[in-house]
DNA sequence: TCATCATAATGAGTTTAACTCATATATACA
DNA sequence: TGTATATATGAGTTAAACTCATTATGATGA
């Protein structure tokens, strides 16, 4: 009984697997699924049984690939307790799974535009949502602990994060400079730092301050919506 | 003899004008070559003598696209002097734009997974680069004048503009909240500052007009009970 | 004005590859 | 071991991008 789903799911796991290595060769489009069955050592007609169409088979590669490193990405935290040095870990580790995993990040690419295809269904795109998840957690521990100050939204400072060094992936990709990792990591670090400890400096005038009170006052409102 | 090259060119365009808004309704994979056809009044043959296949149609659309915003992001800046506030400015315009057009930003993401597709030819997915030229300039610019630090470096400074940017244009597009534009900029702009202003005396000048965005924003929030 | 040639447009026909489904095989259970 | 259910197969169907032989257009010059 037991034994009959453990060969269906590790049936599953083969296909995913063969995919991968397909798509990553070749790319989504020029990426056959008679290439798929053969990989997998299955009739084409098979790889229906498992998955609707070629774009749930790339959905389900790239959701694979972001819960693998979900779970390295965690071990890579657990190193230290220190919020910012979390953060940065974070940032390190990221980027360099980004660079490295270049083809399936582009991979997830197909999953943006191809959402409106197929009429409802492959709605969500949320491969991503726990990964993502990590970040807002160093964060609001690192608030909770009175480390890190609320100054700018957690939805932004995600957004920035994440963007951020997707936008530099990419440029260390198309430059092909892995060497240059750390500098970023390193940038970046220093951009958030002064927003996010809680005794930075905050200048002199009072008119800085009151714009402060007045950012987090609106962000409040706008939470409320 | 013009008027014949003329004709030729405007019936390209009509044919980047009838994709677009075929590519706009479906999607790319559900827009079909004989939609597009028909909505240029011309044969479905007769695409294949201005472009390769569908590919190149999309990339004609999306380069296109970037070529009318930047045109219009030029003129937005040419309304200040002042480099901070050209930033702002470029930020301002660029996020507006994001979510406004976001259906032809996600045509651009065709574009990049499919780049390895019909090998070479598609090569360089480099429509954006006078665009983020834009941004090259005003930083250069901010600093040829002594007003602009360089303590970031320029590729890391605009991967954080504009991944932050697009990040933040997905996340408004997908909540659907197209009134929180200005705090993001405003966050943006926040983070940016300290890295740029030299020794940061800009006080008055930059608190105020940070000031004149808050209102705004304000006052769209008040609107909306 | 018409004849000739070059350039452009056409759409029926070809090709490719995703997807289906009738048939075959394996597996569970009595 | 026999039967029923679940799973696998791959030849066949279909849809849509792309081709190309044919037709139309329009420029040029006698």
């Amino acid at each position: 009984m037991s034994t009959k789903r453990a060969k269906l799911e590790q049936r599953e796991k083969r296909i995913v697997a063969a995919a991968r290595t397909v798509f990553l060769k070749h790319g989504f489009n020029k990426a056959k699924m008679s290439q798929i069955a053969d990989v997998a050592a299955l009739a084409e007609g098979t790889l229906y049984l498992y998955y609707k169409n070629k774009n749930a088979i790339v959905k389900a590669v790239v959701v694979d690939h972001w819960r693998q490193i979900t779970d390295e990405a965690q071990d890579a935290l657990s190193k230290t307790k220190d919020s910012f040095a979390q953060l940065q870990a974070l940032a390190d580790y990221h980027l360099t799974m980004m660079v490295k995993h270049w083809r399936v990040i582009e991979l997830g690419y197909v999953l943006y535009y191809s959402r409106s295809d197929d009429a409802g269904e492959n709605a969500g795109v949320d491969f991503k949502r726990t990964y993502a998840a990590l970040f807002d957690r160093i964060i609001e521990r690192g608030q909770d602990k009175g480390h890190f100050t609320n100054e700018l939204s957690l939805p932004f400072l995600r957004d920035l994060f994440y963007g951020t060094l997707e936008y530099a992936a990419r440029t260390l990709v198309l430059h092909n400079k892995p060497e240059d990792i750390d500098t970023n990591v390193v940038q970046l670090m220093a951009v958030l730092r002064p927003h996010l400890s809680e005794n930075a400096p905050t200048d002199t005038g009072d008119d800085k301050a009151m714009l402060k009170r007045l950012e987090r006052a609106v962000r409040k409102l706008e939470r409320l919506h």
